[in-house]
DNA sequence: CACATATACTTGACAACTCAAGCATATATG
DNA sequence: CATATATGCTTGAGTTGTCAAGTATATGTG
């Protein structure tokens, strides 16, 4: 007889889920061509308390490499949603930042991704959600 | 003044969370050589009411494509970990199943992983996990 | 101040997917 | 029964990440 822990599958679930909203959530995200990982993006740079970040502390919040992170931006800056501002007294980094393109491009997006996050949760109700997220939190 | 639905959040959290749990659990299965993925793979195989599973139905659970599922598997036949059963009746199937090499590899890679399973989850007490669970299965 | 070590990236090579197109078999319908 | 349509899978080409190694700047220490 096996016991399977229920940390074990909690871990599966998460993981499969993800993978799920993932693909859904980017079909709506790229009628306005961006991908999730830079819609999360823009949303930390735009809600956070710094509007300008370092790659490396973008990278930590979405959980990536820095590399992904320089892979990320490239585009971005590109087409000019993002800008890099040289740090005042570390000249090693290079922060980043949301331009007035990006913040625009940023409201366009979220209605489409507050409309089909609500639909994708709609099962569960606001005080779940608001306990999933407090979970979440103690996990990260 | 923006009004930040909780749905959204919950949406962003989930993405930053999985990529953080992936990364730690890979961490820990490339001892034993294999990917999350593949160690999900092998849980269904192992844990699932059916022993030969469908390369879509495979898919459905992982909420992978059929493409990705025919990549995965590649380097699991290779290596013995499982095999390739023609389906009786629908020669357009070929059905998946564990080989006893690969009940062993899983059983090996699950004391780790329920290890580090229980290591992440561990500011959740049972009871928030099991909500947890049962939350996800409301989304899914 | 010189030198070791740490931090912030960037780059090349690769891994793990995705989508679109194609092939084979199954199923439904006139 | 013939033909259209649907389903299961594979393949080529592209995307999005990773890791290891390299460069540049910063910091701490004898």
């Amino acid at each position: 007889m096996k016991e399977e822990s229920i940390s074990s599958l909690l871990i599966i679930q998460n993981a499969i889920l993800a993978s799920r909203l993932s693909k859904k959530v980017s079909g709506q995200l790229s009628v306005h061509g961006i991908s999730l990982t830079e819609y999360i993006v823009m949303h930390y740079l735009s809600s956070g308390v710094a509007k300008e970040v370092s790659r490396i502390a973008l990278a930590d919040h979405l959980g990536m490499s820095a590399s992904g992170i320089t892979r990320l931006l490239l585009p971005m800056e590109k087409n000019n949603t993002v800008e890099r501002v040289s740090h005042p007294r570390d000249s090693r980094q290079s922060l980043v930042r949301l331009t007035n393109t990006g913040q625009q491009l940023f409201a366009d997006a979220s209605v489409s991704f507050s409309f089909i996050a609500k639909d994708l949760t709609s099962n569960l109700s606001q005080s779940q959600q608001e306990k999933l997220i407090e979970y979440y939190k103690k996990v990260l």
